[in-house]
DNA sequence: CGGTTCATTGAACAGGCTCAACCTCAGTGG
DNA sequence: CCACTGAGGTTGAGCCTGTTCAATGAACCG
């Protein structure tokens, strides 16, 4: 699997660890933990200055998760907060009988527990291994008030999350599902122009169960939509979870013209 | 209407002000505008003391805006931001065919322009006659910077925000109409209360129309489950925009058993 | 009162769901 | 090397929830 060259061995060494080994561990540290991160000017560590940048890493806890693993659960004690240095997850809510919405996935560069109170809202499941970097809360939030710029850099996220969040909620409340799927395509190619990968063909490293919750549909709409948009051109499907966008215009215009990304 | 009762003449001088107008007005505002806002206590303010407080009041202006009023519009600069001190408002986005999903209703105490970049993410529109505290945006950063805990303040109302946006995308991705109107009621319920206003019965200030764009059905579903919900026993319709909840209990059933709301 | 807007109710329709079969492909073991 | 297996994906047929279109009723206001 392509993620997997994102994690070199000799960051493995740490699973899932309790808040308190969390800070006995310092100094097992032996290495800048940030040195080799690839997404430290896209996360929330952007704004902080090397010697900043020393003091959060001295709290954090970098370490891997394999696919199909919850590493939080909704209604959990919040003592956790983590940076996703690789790998994609899944963030979703269910009702009592089992049905599910998928609020938002998570890519290297975001931060998982935005919108958290006492307790998480929402659970997160891994879509493929995942690599992150994990802050126990109260660490966290000192530093938070000791750099003022890391705890603006993050409202900033929680703003833009917001933002999408309202996006979604006209998706769910008003699109077609033929327009859900072509917001959602453009949607994955614009998240990957900004992290600087290929827009084109796009990843789609999540499968049909996955996209179909987080659009209101079922699997069987999704693939069926899918299958039409590649029989009119707009798309065509190469490797698995590859997707190439044929004609950018047309899936815009499908889309439902979003000003918001011209 | 009830709501005229919140806004003493006194404080109608002002209608809608372009930015440029309101520094110039500072000077008119001649007693304290905070001394008599009745939800001091439960908005961005009530984190201040009284002399920082006062600091807060100087930039702003204070203001009513009619039933049926845009506040601010979609891609607008967002050159303002405002505190709610009265009325309600609906936040929306429009499709380009004029299909519109109302996102959140603002009351008092509510702080309107959370998640705001360089431009207004959605219409807010009031519902019925609405008082407003205005910020021009810059001396409000600033001041944000001079107060930490105002800033604070604002991230917690975002993650609120947050979390109430994604329980809204549950519901309009998953649950089904008569699950939609039940929760819609709840929530109302769960809002008089936390203001301090009789939870029951629970007032609807927005209409049919406003209802169904907001819980992604339409007019008829809307009236249609309404009277549904009616006909068993659960709620009844009391004077106009007034509903009585009579049976709590299945009415909780029915909208999916919220853990977060028990 | 007459007019306008909002709410309710009915009847027919349709988009997406449910249920079910089949296909594809990667992994496994003989 | 290939048959077997199981999960994920695709396709089809019929159904159902909520929509659309249309008419009627209720409330408010000049």
């Amino acid at each position: 699997m392509a993620v997997k060259s994102f994690m070199p061995p000799t960051h493995q060494r740490a699973t899932v660890t309790r808040p308190a080994e969390a800070a006995a561990r310092k100094e097992v540290i032996d290495f800048d933990p940030c040195a080799d991160c690839s997404v430290r000017d896209m996360s929330v560590c952007a704004v902080l200055a090397p010697d900043e940048l020393e003091n959060l890493a001295a709290i954090a806890n970098d370490y891997v998760v394999p696919e199909g693993r919850a590493v939080i659960n909704e209604g959990d004690d919040a003592t956790s907060l983590f940076n996703v240095t690789a790998g994609v997850l899944k963030l979703y809510k269910l009702l009592p009988d089992g049905r599910r919405q998928i609020t938002g996935f998570l890519y290297p560069g975001d931060f998982l527990g935005l919108a958290v109170n006492d307790r998480y809202g929402y659970t997160a499941e891994t879509v493929e291994p995942v690599r992150l970097c994990r802050f126990p809360r109260a660490p966290l939030e000192v530093l938070l008030n000791t750099y003022p710029r890391l705890k603006d850099r993050l409202f900033t996220m929680a703003s833009n999350e917001l933002a999408a969040a309202q996006d979604q909620m006209l998706l769910l409340g008003r699109k077609t599902a033929r327009e859900r799927i072509a917001t959602f395509l453009l949607l994955l190619q614009t998240g990957a122009k900004r992290r600087g990968q290929s827009p084109n063909p796009v990843r789609l490293p999540m499968n049909r169960g996955d996209i179909a919750d987080f659009l209101g549909l079922t699997t069987e709409t999704v693939s069926r939509t899918i299958s039409n948009l590649k029989r009119s051109g707009t798309i065509a499907l190469r490797e698995t979870g590859m997707v190439e966008i044929r004609d950018h215009e047309a899936l815009n215009e499908i889309a439902g013209g979003n000003r918001s990304e011209a």
